[in-house]
DNA sequence: TGAGGCTGCTCG
DNA sequence: GAGCAGCCTCAA
């Protein structure tokens, strides 16, 4: 028996299978899918068995053991790596182990052991027991097995000499770090709308589905009541969301409804609990899996639905490491592995990609226009800053303030918008013009109030804030850029008696820190919720009638072809925050655009009206969705050789891509990280027939290269 | 002539 | 990733 090895090792010269035979003890227990030991060269390397066969041309050593005994990666997940390899052009060893929780890569850090309770049963009584033994024993009358946590009244040594006397027995059962509740709730009744969205999904059979409903049109509704039906099919279900974390109100719906049915995988659990979410799915303990978008390969089997929720969302795509892969095109690869699996995208403000495939008829369009009851959608009025400079106060016209004060008189509530995408505060000398930078990474630093501090947020660097600049030696260093603790600050100036909260990275980056602030917030211990993006996110309040955003501008002015679309979602999507309930919702955007066409739609609620528009745009210049576009990466430690090779390349594929437009090479938005110098290049197509030979080609040309590097992103997100 | 560095290649 | 052979360069 020979079986053919992925070693786990990511890098593209041994991206291929090794053969090993096995030693005639552990053939019972090959099986496809699992991790072994082998020996590699002088290492010993964990890799994943990917074929077995009978015989072999190559001398071949063995395998030295089996690391698990079940399978790890079934098999369509080892076709779906294999489709994921094909599209993202890196190596397959690495589109595996995104599969996979750390816990179960070869490189882990911490080793995790699976949590045990005690519990007991009874045995057999041999001899006669006093009247406190006795008790005990009757307690196994009611219930047959019991935990040692149950039996906390009673100490450790009676428990033991029972146990000694055989009368008990003694076992370990596995315990799971979380725990969810069973009582479930009764399901809401849906609307007429949301029945009609339902009927028309399960009448067709269609694949793909584009679910465009308006903020507050009960899109979660539509999701649970799909995946009801599929599991009464004996089917399963994954739902990905944007970032868990920050919808622990979407989840809590969801385990009410289904309770411990429910798998939630995110990034706040450790990597214990996430490892123990995985087994419970792959013992078919759970059928629901909610989480981010490596959920998609979570190992559920006969799989029904896979919904993304807020499918625009830029956290689908994986852009900043290898494999840098789109959870969209995969959940619809996945999809085609599982027959009758739907996919259903849903979102208020849905990508172009998607919706211009709704409209070609590639996916299903369903559309929800109404708000669950008909409730309207919030008025929506445009402040422009450039005729309020001399009359606001700090970063608030006096409407906004005026209207806020309103709210907190009605003890309404408040939604705060610091738009600062893209964007952050930093620190520069007024005098001579020096920006505090890393001495690591071209990235300026971001300045820390709370702390006093400087930090790189791309490896970590951190520094005091100095007194003096260090080029001109003036004490003129200020920070500049809004954060939210200054506008903290204004408020509290300006509307002494408003009652704050704050909600970014710095207050939500422990764990349940989040969950907090929203809880508090809706049992009304303050008046306004002030915070970034976070706050756009799916957030339900029933006495949020106002939403206010303090500067629209900020995600317009990024240099990034989507910068319209996101700043038109993201608006979108925070005004949808107000009015939920029987309250009228109203919604003020401070800007000083106020005539730019994103700004003006957002009014108007009209996203039919800004996706023509911005549409008109990427036809006229060459961008998705009716360009694809790849950015070839070229980083090394030496600046100069990067900018060679770049050139080198860009010469050969100019030579070989006759349909494909190459700009660059550039500098990267980011022209240095960590030491490493990075260049790119765009590539513009809308058929190549010859592209995925050709890359695959200049890829194997640099595959040992020492020097420089060369990475692909198919559809990328950010130039960098 | 030998040390040291760089590159290409292999690992089953 | 680690190791090795082959080749080049440099200095004595």
């Amino acid at each position: 028996m020979i079986a053919g090895v992925l070693v786990e090792l990511s890098n593209k010269n041994i991206d291929k299978v090794f053969d090993y035979s096995v030693p005639s003890n552990l053939e019972k227990e090959i099986k496809l899918g699992i991790r072994v030991l082998v020996p590699f060269g002088r290492q010993k390397l964990e890799g994943f068995i990917v074929r077995i066969k009978d015989k072999t041309e190559i001398d071949t050593k063995s395998i030295i053991s089996i690391i698990d005994h079940e399978h790890i990666l079934n098999n369509e997940l080892l076709t779906l790596g294999k489709i994921m390899q094909e599209k993202t052009l890196s190596t397959l060893i690495s589109c595996y182990q995104i599969m996979l929780p750390k816990a179960l890569k070869a490189k882990k850090k911490v080793q995790i052991n699976k949590k045990y309770d005690t519990v007991y049963r009874l045995g057999k009584i041999t001899e006669k027991l006093n009247s406190k033994q006795e008790e005990i024993v009757n307690l196994f009358k009611k219930q047959e097995i019991i935990s040692k946590k149950e039996l906390t009244n009673i100490s450790n040594t009676r428990l033991t000499t029972l146990v000694d006397k055989g009368v008990l027995i003694a076992e370990k059962k596995e315990h799971y770090r979380l725990e969810y509740q069973d009582t479930l709730i009764e399901k809401y009744p849906l609307t007429e709308k949301q029945q009609q969205v339902i009927n028309e999904i399960n009448s067709s059979h269609d694949q793909i589905y584009l679910l465009h409903g308006v903020t507050g049109s009960g899109k979660t509704e539509i999701y649970m009541e799909l995946i009801d039906q599929v599991l009464k099919e004996g089917k399963t279900a994954i739902v990905l969301v944007p970032e868990i974390s920050l919808t622990p109100q979407m989840i809590s719906r969801f385990t009410k409804r289904f309770g411990h049915n429910i798998a939630a995988i995110h990034s706040a659990l450790s990597e214990g609990e996430k490892y123990d979410e995985w087994r419970r799915i792959d013992r078919k303990e759970a059928s629901i899996v909610i989480g981010a978008r490596s959920a998609l390969f979570s190992p559920v089997d006969n799989l029904g639905i896979i919904i993304i929720d807020e499918e625009h969302s830029d956290t689908y795509k994986q852009d900043d490491y290898n494999p840098k892969y789109d959870a969209r095109e995969m959940a619809i690869e996945r999809c085609k592995l599982n027959p009758g699996c739907k996919v259903v995208l849903g979102s208020a403000t849905p990508s172009l990609e998607s919706f211009a495939r709704a409209r070609k008829e590639v996916y299903h369009l369903v559309n929800l226009t109404e708000r669950v009851n008909k409730k309207p959608l919030p008025k929506v009025e445009i402040i422009d800053m450039n005729k309020k400079i001399r009359t606001s106060k700090g970063h608030f016209s006096q409407e906004l303030i005026e209207q806020i004060n309103k709210r907190i008189e009605k003890n309404e509530q408040v939604i705060l918008l610091l738009n600062r995408r893209g964007y952050s505060s930093f620190i520069s000398c007024k005098n001579c013009g020096y920006v505090a930078k890393c001495p690591n990474c071209d990235i300026t630093l971001t300045y820390h109030l709370s702390s006093n501090n400087l930090r790189c947020h791309y490896c970590g660097y951190a520094s005091l804030k100095k007194e003096l600049c260090p080029k001109c030696q003036e004490k003129s260093l200020s920070a500049i850029g809004v954060g939210t603790e200054k506008i903290e600050e204004e408020l509290s100036q300006y509307i002494p008696q408003a009652k704050v909260i704050r909600m970014d990275f710095d207050t939500t980056s422990k764990k349940g820190a989040h969950e907090k602030i929203i809880s508090s917030f809706k049992e009304k211990k303050y008046n306004i919720l002030l915070g970034t993006q976070i706050v756009a996110k799916g957030l339900d309040f029933e006495d949020v009638t106002l939403v206010g955003v303090i500067n629209a501008d900020t995600s317009l002015n990024i240099p990034n072809f989507r910068s319209s679309e996101v700043t038109f979602s993201l608006l979108s999507q925070v005004a949808g925050r107000s009015g939920r309930s029987s309250k009228i919702g109203e919604v003020i955007i401070q800007t000083f655009n106020p005539d730019h066409y994103v700004i003006d739609d957002v009014k108007k609620h009209d996203y039919l009206g800004f996706y023509e528009k911005e549409m008109m745009l990427r036809k006229k210049l060459k961008y998705p969705p009716y360009y694809f576009l790849i950015y070839i990466r070229i980083s090394g430690k030496d600046s100069n050789i990067c900018y060679k090779e770049a050139l080198k390349i860009k010469k050969s594929l100019v030579k070989y891509l006759d349909n494909t437009t190459i700009l660059g090479p550039s500098a990267s938005a980011i022209f240095k990280i960590k030491n490493i110098y990075r260049y790119g290049m765009i590539l513009k197509y809308k058929k190549q027939n010859n592209l995925e030979e050709v890359l695959n080609k200049m890829l194997s040309a640099y595959k040992s290269n020492r020097k420089v590097k060369v990475d692909l992103n198919f559809n990328p997100r950010y130039f960098s």
